[in-house]
RNA sequence: GCCGAAGUGGUGGAACUGGCAGACGCGUUGGACUCAAAAUCCAAUGGAGCUCAAACUCCGUGCGGGUUCGAUUCCCGCCUUCGGCACCA
């Protein structure tokens, strides 16, 4: 026997798929498809992370079994390589983001194929390429044709020392994560995408997909729907009222104050009548300056200022009540108003007892001197003359009505998620094809001009008036307008990394088509997805996103159904032997080229699922791999222990059989973890009787084929099993062989285990208990006490009661 | 504060639908092989008590209750950790 050389037989073994071109999908749509999706990668300079092994690898375990189980099987791979570490890595070292994205490619690839992954390279994606996002620009250009895209003025993170603009993700702390300087608010004209319209459409869909409910939860918090009422306030003295949103109507007699958002119109327009203009403008002044970090910083102190001047009319009972204004009303959400109930709202009582306003109960059941009473459950109205005596739910029914038949009200429902914004001041990104005429206004590119192709820059760095650096580029932004032939200005603006990814899953069906996104006949065979697996991290962004642009490609016909993805799953963290994130700081980072070179890309899939349970973080243990390393060596020892045989041996047949079903379910329950436990315990008992058939061998390579390719074809090779391990259909299990006759059954004794006896699986109770009687241990924990009851569970256990 | 997930040996984690808690791996200890080490193989390994030993007994799945013949699993009330959201009316 030779040496195990994992080195040598992986690299011939991806070789020979590559040649084979095994893994490539059948073009015979009468298969039955199965579409397995892990989210591409980000080609950063690091390389490949371990991280990224865990999801890839768990995926290739089924795509690989469903191809022994006969599915047409579709598993790509691309790169989503639009993004900013690039564009600052090609910044600092002069070099274009290009020639930056080939070379982390090239590196990322060959690390992946090291890995062994059973990915279809012949759809290889690269959202860069502008072959590919002359189709993101083509979506957007439908979206704008729909209404879907508009310009706005935007509120955008902005850095005052490196002029730029910031994305979210690049604020850390309320400071620029590149230099370290505070960030302030800035606005500025951005491309928005109305998500908001398909709010509900995002929510209620997520019923007829099959998420993790923590995916689905997340989802629909952020989307954050309520339903309420938009209830009018008159202005005393003024021909004018003042809307405001709320989801408890029935509390409307409690109202004892409004409050207005400080940015609310209401105050320019009446600015000359409110008497205490100067301190109203002093506070608006100090709440602009608080950048969102620090809103949420001071969330304990409620501030604000009473307006003078006029005051608001409660509709209900006619009661003048102040208006005051306070940040902890956005502008953002509902009207930018709020009627104030201090009895049952949290923060309008915080803020009633701060400035002393009064507090109105209206719902029985708590003590509003100790705080606001918000409870919905339980409770009865009072003194709210209309709704007296009624619980809150009836209450905002009848109330609710009423409002709409006096015409004082109407039913709304409010959403906490904003449109997207969609453009960045970058050079590193889509480029939106738009044409801004002055006579004709925004005007999208042609079809048949698509791709508009980035153009080439001496510099990269953003302008100093925070414009992309396309702005700079006279004769690339000046151009005629597409639809009425005068001088027009080009869009500079280009798409956030987002964009890419919205809707990658759908060209990877069909990625070399010039002439559509991808025919249709072959999204209907592939579509849906049917696993998605990914990051948790990715729930209200990429996810969300790609819903949405899925749903709108439904509506103008391109796709056939409503959502993109059947199944999403997500995976754990992987983190440093130390318990921590890895990060090149904390020095705890693993290549998995290291472990690949010295253990072998087997060890490290294996150990990968191995290593817990998938959906959870874990560290990572050099330990643990080189457990995996020594059962793979086991594995490989087996070919010395083969006889002939094309018959499971009579010994081993039950746990076959037992294995077979383990690890064909637990494949497809994300339980890598104990299918490979199980593989393991059947390992032992090849182990512990010495010899095994050439069919004991075939079942346990092609169970374990899934996590350790290479290993296995070798072995299947060496010991000479019939043609090639990934030429073979997946074995079947009899559910009559997994059955033992002949069981160990534990007695208990007033439910405690006393004894164990013997019995055959199909005893009758009778057999059973005249066996449990006469054992030993059950005799003496029975002996002088009488029998109550005896419970028996065939299979499971026998249970005496004794007292 | 709200939403979600989770707490099991020294450690990563198992446990079907309420039915033998700790599978499998790591680590540790002892032994074999070796001049020696590494590697490998064999054995033991939740805690406590008792025993020459075999055996046996008690305790044990975050905490406190409950349902049940029987609870890691179901119910009620807490505590802690992690993830997400957060002045969203």
């Amino acid at each position: 026997m030779r040496e195990y050389r994992p080195s040598e037989i992986e690299k011939k073994w991806q070789n020979i798929w590559e040649e084979k071109k095994v893994f490539e999908t059948s073009k015979d749509m009468g298969k039955p498809k199965f579409y397995a999706l892990v989210e591409f990668p980000y080609p950063s300079g690091q390389g490949l992370h371990v991280g990224h092994a865990r999801p890839y690898t768990a995926l290739d375990i089924v795509s690989r079994k469903r191809r022994f189980q006969g599915y047409n099987v579709l598993f790509p791979m691309g790169w989503d390589a639009f993004g900013l570490p690039t564009e600052n890595f090609a910044i600092k070292h002069k070099i274009h983001p290009r020639e930056v994205t080939k070379k982390n490619v090239a590196m990322f690839k060959r690390q992946l194929k090291s890995i062994g992954f059973s990915f279809d390279w012949s759809k290889e994606i690269n959202t860069t390429d502008s072959n590919y996002y002359k189709w993101t620009q083509w979506i957007f250009i439908k979206m704008f044709e729909k209404g879907l895209a508009y310009k706005r003025e935007m509120p955008i993170n902005w850095c005052p020392s490196c002029k730029i603009g910031l994305a979210n993700e690049e604020v850390v702390g309320g400071c620029c994560e590149r230099c370290g300087e505070e960030v302030i608010r800035k606005t500025k004209n951005q491309w928005m995408l109305k998500i908001t319209e398909y709010a509900d459409r995002l929510i209620d869909d997520l019923e007829t997909v099959d998420y993790l409910e923590s995916i689905k939860n997340q989802q629909i918090n952020w989307i954050g729907r309520s339903e309420g009422m938009e209830v009018s306030f008159k202005i005393s003295g003024k021909d004018d009222i003042l809307k405001v949103f709320t989801t408890r109507p029935d509390s409307l007699y409690g109202a004892t104050y409004m409050v207005i958002a400080a940015e609310h119109p209401l105050i320019e327009k009446y600015a000359k009548e409110i008497e205490n203009i100067d301190e109203i403008r002093q506070y608006q002044d100090y709440a602009s300056k608080k950048s969102d970090f620090e809103r949420t910083e001071l969330t304990k102190e409620k501030t604000g200022v009473e307006i003078k001047g006029f005051k608001a009319i409660n509709p209900v009972n006619q009661k003048e009540i102040p208006i005051w204004i306070s940040d902890y009303v956005l502008m953002s959400y509902g009207t930018g108003a709020i009627m104030a109930v201090p009895a049952h709202d949290n923060r309008d009582w915080e803020f009633a007892k701060k400035f002393n306003l009064p507090i109105v109960e209206v719902v029985k059941g708590g003590n509003i001197e100790k705080g606001a009473y918000t409870d919905t459950e339980s409770g009865t109205l009072i003194n709210s003359e209309l709704i007296n005596g009624l619980e809150v739910k009836e209450a905002i029914e009848k109330i609710s009505n009423w409002l709409e038949v006096k015409g004082l009200g109407v039913r709304k429902t409010n959403y906490k998620l904003r449109d997207w914004i969609f453009s960045r001041q970058r050079y590193w990104g889509e480029p939106i094809p738009l044409v801004y005429c002055d006579e004709c206004g925004w005007v999208p590119v042609p079809e048949e001009e698509l791709p508009v192709l980035l153009p080439e820059v001496e510099n990269y760095e953003p302008t100093d008036t925070g414009e992309s650096p396309l702005a700079n580029i006279t004769d690339w932004v000046e151009t005629t307008c597409p639809k009425c032939g005068r001088k027009a200005k080009r869009e500079t603006d280009t798409m956030p990394q987002w964009a890419g990814s919205s809707w990658y899953y759908l060209r990877y069906i069909d990625p070399h088509n010039d002439k559509e996104l991808a025919s249709k006949e072959k999204l209907d065979y592939w579509l849906p997805v049917d696993w998605y697996n990914g990051g948790m991290e990715h729930t209200t962004l990429h996810l969300l996103y790609s819903r949405f642009w899925h749903k709108f490609l439904y509506d103008i016909g391109i796709v056939s159904c409503k959502e993109p993805y059947k199944k999403r799953t997500a995976h754990g963290m992987i983190l440093g032997e130390n318990n921590e994130k890895m990060s090149k700081s904390r020095g705890n980072v693993v290549n998995p080229d290291d472990i690949v070179n010295e253990y072998g890309a087997d060890t490290l899939r294996t150990y990968e699922m191995f290593i817990g349970d998938f959906e959870k973080s874990v560290p990572w243990s050099e330990n643990g791999v080189k457990g995996c390393r020594r059962f793979l060596e086991r594995v490989w020892r087996l070919q010395d222990m083969v006889v002939e045989g094309d018959k499971y041996s009579d010994e081993l047949e039950t746990s076959i059989h037992k294995t077979i079903k383990k690890v064909t379910e637990d494949y497809e329950s994300l339980k890598f973890n104990t299918a490979i436990a199980a593989l393991m315990t059947l390992l032992n008992e090849f182990n512990d009787i010495g010899q095994i058939t050439k069919e004991d061998l075939r079942t346990f390579l092609i169970l374990l084929n899934p996590v350790a390719p290479h290993i296995t074809e070798e072995l299947w090779e060496i010991v000479n099993l019939g043609g090639m391990l990934h030429e073979q259909t997946w074995p079947i299990y009899d559910e009559n062989k997994i059955q033992e006759e002949l069981i160990e059954l534990p007695v208990q004794v007033n439910g405690k285990v006393r004894g164990k006896i013997m019995v055959n699986i199909e005893d009758p109770q009778e057999a059973v208990r005249e066996k449990a009687m006469k054992n030993e241990s059950i005799m003496r924990h029975i002996e002088g006490k009488n029998i109550i009851k005896e419970i028996f569970v065939a299979g499971k256990i026998y249970n005496i009661v004794v007292k």
